[in-house]
DNA sequence: CTGCGAGTCAAAC
DNA sequence: GTTTGACTCGCAG
């Protein structure tokens, strides 16, 4: 059973769901077909809708997708979905929490299928921003709403 | 301030 | 095997 979800915001934010478990997000200039039947999926574009007006969301609640990543990514990932919202941890804090390195730890990020439901924007470099795999101003405009500034 | 080299480690080639 | 990063640190100019 797949599901579509497309939100508007700066972007269109665009959320396909498998078997009510979030397989992927992705960012566009034009909206999705929107394909929504379960609960689930009825309940999470409710969620992204006011998570995108600026309210408090916490999206760890949702299932998600990752069997198709390398063991150490869905490690990585994992630790990424217990940051809370409107905080933010750097690539190193979150390299030395998994006895890793900094470098590796962008690479598995990188790969991360499904931005904003596993927040990877809430890391940042130890002197900036870092990168994103979907466009930096995407990543800045996600903080900005969690009411931070870099 | 800017630039460069080295350390680091998983992924990609 | 070698190269490449969503990084960081230290040390020159």
């Amino acid at each position: 059973m797949l599901e579509v979800i497309s939100v508007r915001w700066i972007k269109f934010v665009n959320v396909v769901l498998k078997d009510e478990r979030v397989v992927k997000v992705t960012f566009s200039d034009n909206p999705f077909y929107e394909n929504i039947q379960s609960n689930t999926a009825k309940s999470l574009k409710q969620d992204l809708e006011r998570y995108f007006s600026g309210e408090k969301v916490d999206f760890s609640s949702y299932g998600v997708n990752l069997s198709e990543l390398s063991d150490f990514v869905r490690v990585v990932l994992n630790e990424v979905r217990s940051i809370p919202y409107g905080s933010i941890i750097t690539y190193k804090e979150l390299a030395e929490s998994l006895n890793t390195s900094p470098r590796a730890i962008g690479q598995a990020l990188k790969r991360n299928p499904t931005p904003v439901i596993i927040p990877c924007h809430r890391v940042v470099a130890k002197n900036g921003l870092g990168g994103f795999s979907a466009g930096i101003e995407i990543k800045r405009e996600l903080l900005r709403l969690e009411g931070l500034k870099l």
